[in-house]
DNA sequence: AAAAACAAGTTTGTATCGCAAACTAGTTTG
DNA sequence: CAAACTAGTTTGCGATACAAACTTGTTTTT
């Protein structure tokens, strides 16, 4: 098997999905930002942002706070060390990929 | 929504699958080649690998010719032009994200 | 020459996934 | 105080990916 071939065939799946990559491809820019800031940005709509932000938070790749701006319910999301890291292991697959 | 977003939102499903990205990135280096030998080259399983090919064939990804080295039966694959197109996009669109 | 093993795939069964629609809990507005 | 809005979550379901079992034909073994 070749390098690309293995590269490719080890990418992480919680990552690779299109929606979710959006989603740590955002927080990796920014420390935390908040649940609705991600569904403008993504596009996704909510059910789906939801379920791939809970998805994310199993693999532990993400944290969400539950909090309130003022009286109004806000998430906050912000990727954990170990998403970090994924996110830079999976970029560094596509590279040795492309 | 920023460039970066809408040009993962943008891939290719059929493709970004690893395992038909498999399929697919080592056909497009060749002008053609067997089952078993991508059997051997991807690790994917027969099952797994003939309905992968099945998909990319009803993309209209990758033509399959099934025919006979002596007695045996052989299926040759080979990328579609479209297929080719298909994939070049695929990496740009990559290359855009990141 | 019949049985057993092998080759090259295909089909089937199933658990998971991703998606949108429907729902929930609370807040603000008319 | 009822209606509409906000910020999400849950539900229902069709599509997907995977491995195991099956198929069809060939070669090897006995």
């Amino acid at each position: 098997m070749n390098e690309q071939l293995r590269a490719i065939s080890e990418l992480d799946r919680v990552i690779h999905e299109p929606g979710r990559l959006m989603i740590v491809a955002l927080l990796a820019g920014v420390k935390e930002c908040d649940f609705l800031f991600l569904l403008n940005e993504t596009k996704l709509n909510k059910g789906n942002l939801s379920s791939h932000l809970v998805r994310l938070e199993t693999a532990g790749y993400v944290e969400i706070e539950k909090t309130y701006r003022g009286k109004v319910p806000m998430t906050l999301l912000r990727l954990t060390r170990t998403g970090r890291k994924a996110f830079e292991e999976y970029r560094k697959g596509l590279m040795a990929a492309f």
